[in-house]
DNA sequence: CCATTGTTCGAACGTTCGTTCAAATAATAG
DNA sequence: CTATTATTTGAACGAACGTTCGAACAATGG
């Protein structure tokens, strides 16, 4: 339980990751693949606190000594899911976003991607959503950076918009209002009465578009000069 | 009809609750409410189910076996928060929409209720939101009662704004889109940096109440329609 | 004073937790 | 084949869990 934070060395018995190999995805990355796919299952079902090793020993067909040839902790398991949905979610962002200039329009690229992953990946995203300070230390940091770097990117959105347009309002409260949004379909989506990704992401982004769409509400309120955000 | 539901029956040493008796609040009672707050803030620091009640006996002063003259389980210590919290809410409401009529300012006062509720009670809140689905049987039959009255309420307000601006759109996406809007909130609210509960009520009211204002977005739209205001 | 009732507690119960480890098995190479 | 490495496992560890229970303490009324 003493390690200096090289997150995953070589402690265990052969190479870990896809690093340098005969082959670019070895047996044990797939086999770990799989479990974690178990693992996002169970801490779906029961949350990962109360979710337990053997739990996931009985899901998997694993024994429960097993798994921890394929990590070190139920922490890095967590971690390790974690990780690979926000990691995926952004850099499918990014690659989208490289083909679309118009400032509404990746707004709503933005919404439909975040959207899309999310009902395809439902179990993955509530995990990650849920689960969201239960990391601590070097893995807690890791994904918080990663978070940073996702709501930034949605912010920088957003303030070209916002100047394409002249308009003026929070930008801290409108993003965080839409993810929002987004994030609490875990609580209420079902796929059997409600629309998919594509339907949700028009009708969400239809509210949130319109809604920081036009100046101040109708009601005299404060007056902001110019500084924003 | 499954269970009559008795919840918790008299198998206490004396009476619970404020039923008859000499005082309307017993010692009995002043007593179980101080230590549910310091649950609630057990709960909300770790979460319901990494919290033992070792942490709250810890954390209330009273020794551990004390505790369970008070409450029967864990599970219970759960449900009466949330009980609380939601009736309180609940109740708040109810008592409030009765001196406005404006559809309109109906749904600002949903939306500014639920905050100042949320922001003046952020941690019970939290325990609400965050262990939504934790409860089982008889505890969270009657959990999810009261949040089907909340939701079914603001359905209603929505509905009726609907009906005379003869609006179309989805009820259901629009009030769980406002639902995540105003939930996700303990996950970023700072008091530090944000606005307090008029401010934010007035800047989401906005958000949403514009959002679902104009007709159906239908028609693709590359330019801005020219709407005044 | 005693008797009664309401309240608190230390100690322990049985269970489950995450994790370890030496030994056993399967796969691969020489 | 044998030797080596990669993978899997049963059994067990100490710690922590929720809960129970009888004794002890405090308060009150006779």
């Amino acid at each position: 339980m003493a390690s200096p934070i090289p997150i995953h060395a070589q402690l265990s018995p052969r190479r870990r990751g896809p690093a340098s190999g005969p082959r670019l995805e070895t047996r044990f990355d797939r086999r770990l693949a799989r479990i974690l796919v178990y693992a996002t299952h169970v801490f779906y079902d029961k949350g990962y606190a109360a979710a337990s090793m053997r739990d996931l020993s009985r899901a998997s067909g694993v024994s429960l000594s097993g798994l921890y040839y394929y990590f070190e902790s139920k922490e890095e398991l967590l971690y390790l899911i974690q990780k690979h949905t926000f990691t995926t979610i952004v850099d499918r962002l990014r690659r989208r976003l490289e083909e679309v200039a118009d400032p509404v329009e990746r707004i709503r690229l933005f919404i439909l991607n975040h959207l899309e992953y999310f009902l395809a990946n439902q179990k993955a995203m509530k995990v990650l959503s849920h689960e969201d300070d239960v990391l601590k230390n070097g893995f807690g940091a890791e994904i918080a950076a990663i978070k940073r770097e996702y709501y930034q990117i949605c912010m920088e959105l957003l303030d070209h918009y916002k100047q394409a347009r002249g308009l003026e309002f929070s930008s801290r409260t409108a993003v965080l209002s839409l993810f929002g949004m987004m994030n609490w379909i875990y609580t209420w989506y079902n796929p059997r009465v409600d629309a998919d990704a594509v339907e949700l992401a028009r009708e969400m982004g239809d509210i949130f578009l319109r809604g920081i769409g036009a100046g101040s509400a109708k009601a005299p309120q404060k007056k902001k000069p110019a500084t924003s955000n």
